[in-house]
RNA sequence: UAGAUGCAAUGCGG
């Protein structure tokens, strides 16, 4: 096997490819040799301790996860960040917030997995009271932190939240892309702003599907039918597939 | 050179 020949010449001894199968093997579910690997590691850095955490969490073994998190001598942002994704995967909220809270210093990833885990439970207004504390901070929203929040001003109905997020992205010049162009298509189209979700979709410069599909959905939403048939052609003629 | 943590829009179905 391609782990056996690395072994033999030596490569396998490297921190880094050492790291790149503990990785490997969780990919395949194989997280008993992941382990193995990471056991027999003569030294390990962040990375190779978040990697085992990840692993452990992966295969839904979260006492794992938490006991190596717990040996690791050194934690560092990204270590806590996996630790707190290891229990929004296993659904375990309390334990995410609890280590998020916890945390000694925050990024951007620490925060928008947070917003994302409030997200995923449907708990939308949560996820913009803590995209507010994050606005309190030195921490700058990127674009994955931008476009799930934007979704959550949809699902909420939350227009002013909506237009401030649109107005700081045209501030910072931000780049819209088609994740955050089509969640802007969609929020103004849920908050009963179709015009304005019209004007975002014909200024993107980049549309893919979903783009064509949030400003379809929205024309049907508010009952132009045969606009977003209309759309849906034009959609067709500028050789985008449909799904 | 090379390794880890958030990957995000929408609708429908389970």
């Amino acid at each position: 096997c391609v782990h056996g020949q690395v072994l033999k010449n030596g490569l396998g001894l490297h921190v880094h490819v050492q790291t790149a199968f503990v990785d490997f093997y969780s990919s395949l579910c194989r997280v008993v040799e992941s382990r193995k690997v990471f056991d027999e590691m003569h030294e390990r850095d962040g990375f190779a301790w978040s990697t085992m955490i990840s692993a452990h969490a992966r295969a839904g073994d979260l006492g794992s996860a938490r006991r190596v998190f717990d040996e690791m001598p050194e934690k560092n942002t990204a270590t806590w960040n996996t630790i707190v994704q290891g229990y929004v995967e296993a659904g375990d909220m309390e334990s995410a917030e609890e280590l998020f809270c916890r945390m000694p210093k925050r990024d951007v990833i620490s925060w928008t997995t947070m917003i994302n885990c409030y997200c995923k439970h449907k708990q939308y207004r949560e996820a913009l009271e803590l995209f507010d504390e994050m606005k309190s901070t030195e921490t700058r929203p990127d674009e994955v932190t931008i476009a799930t929040v934007i979704s959550a001003c949809a699902h909420l109905g939350a227009l002013d939240q909506g237009k401030e997020m649109h107005l700081y992205l045209m501030q910072t010049r931000f780049n819209i892309d088609v994740y955050i162009g089509s969640a802007l298509i969609d929020m103004y189209a849920k908050c009963g702003v179709l015009e304005r979700a019209l004007v975002v979709f014909f200024k993107l410069q980049e549309k893919n599907l979903f783009c064509w599909s949030s400003v379809i959905d929205g024309l049907a939403f508010h009952g132009y039918a045969e606009e977003a048939l209309a759309m849906f052609d034009k959609m067709e003629k500028e050789k985008i597939e449909p799904n």
